[in-house]
DNA sequence: ATTGACATATGACACTGTGTCATATAGAAT
DNA sequence: ATTCTATATGACACAGTGTCATATGTCAAT
């Protein structure tokens, strides 16, 4: 987290400094960016920037948390609007970021969070319930999914199948960074893959109710 | 890849080297580890790790690809081992990691790769279907596949459970390890996904057959 | 208006690390 | 012995990080 400093900040030069962070995050993964460049842009000192921040990682996961609770904010808006039904609320999320998001510069941002720290982005957005088990937002987000069209006794599966799904919806995003696949290509794999889960993967003979 | 200068290395001279990337890469993830302490461990001097790489990168997917080659290796003899049951293979494959490789520094390393490099090392695993298109290998893993327990029509969706599966294994394996769950609730968590997916996520009342 | 106390700003610096290059050495082939 | 080629070396130029002593600004109290 930023330290008080940054946030007494005059909003000008707050906003330069954000702007400035996007646009080298943008540039390169995080790994090699560099505060250099970043100060340089912004017109700050070396020394403010410590100020501000306790390091580059600081600076990083502040902008990525805030890009965060925005998608998820929009999530939970696609959950809404499909009646709580999870599987058509993410599909349009994953419409949401093939398309809406289609600004190159911020595409670029997300290419780099999503190939070099995956791991906080997924397990950040993935955790939207875990994490918040006491609060409202969690009684919100679970109260607002409809439970009767999945197949699930309890709210462990319910868990898990958020799980699953935001695990195929990443991995489904990095493929397509990876291999250059066209929004089209991405949507269609993605239904595919979610299709199977939502027949299962089993083939069984016998009447489903027995399961 | 390594320049041939290095193939052409003393097997021991070689084996130390390789020994003490190891050692660095198990330490720290790759951006984080020092070609300096590499060198210091291994003996040589600055120019020559120049000559064999041509930078860290060039050492460190060498090593990974190996070991991923080794992972490939098991997980086909699990395959023949469960009678080309693709799930339950996964779910030893998942059960190998967590133990047999629970020997703490191979694990480490396992740990630093997947959560900085986790597209590289997931989708190496998940592509040892689409990559090899042509040739033996590519053959002999589809052919191993039974496919009758799986509710397929060919071979594109054959590859999407597939990635599915692998994605869940993934997405799993760093649960656990930003987690710090024990390799039991791993394992619990892990079949529990795998049984959502096997049964179909969505309810539905009607025979399966019509499907 | 001056003072003092506190918050903020600055860039030089010590440090760590990378990749290169001119030079040295070794080995094999003739 | 000589020449040719492969390999080895560490000093060096460069780039980046985080720190610190010092400078500057701010504002309340006198």
């Amino acid at each position: 987290m930023p330290k008080q400093t940054f946030f007494n900040l005059h909003q000008d030069k707050r906003k330069k400094l954000i702007e400035s962070a996007e646009i080298e995050f943008t540039r390169v993964p995080l790994f090699e960016a560099s505060i250099a460049n970043i100060i340089k842009m912004a017109g700050i000192s070396r020394g403010s920037f410590y100020q501000y921040f306790e390091d580059k990682d600081d600076l990083y996961f502040y902008l990525l948390e805030a890009k965060l609770n925005k998608a998820k904010k929009t999530f939970i808006g696609f959950l809404e609007k499909h009646q709580g039904d999870l599987i058509e609320a993410l599909v349009e999320m994953y419409f949401y970021f093939l398309t809406t998001l289609s600004d190159e510069e911020e595409k670029n941002f997300l290419r780099n969070a999503l190939l070099y720290t995956s791991y906080k982005v997924e397990s950040s957005f993935s955790s939207m319930f875990d994490t918040y088990l006491d609060n409202q937002e969690f009684i919100k987000i679970t109260g607002l999914i409809n439970r009767q069209c999945l197949n699930i006794s309890g709210d462990k599966e319910l868990l898990h199948i958020f799980k699953i799904l935001s695990a195929l919806a990443f991995n489904n995003l990095i493929e397509k960074t990876v291999k250059g696949l066209t929004d089209t290509e991405a949507m269609e794999s993605f239904k595919l893959s979610v299709n199977l889960i939502k027949q299962g993967i089993y083939k069984i003979e016998i009447d489903r109710a027995e399961v």
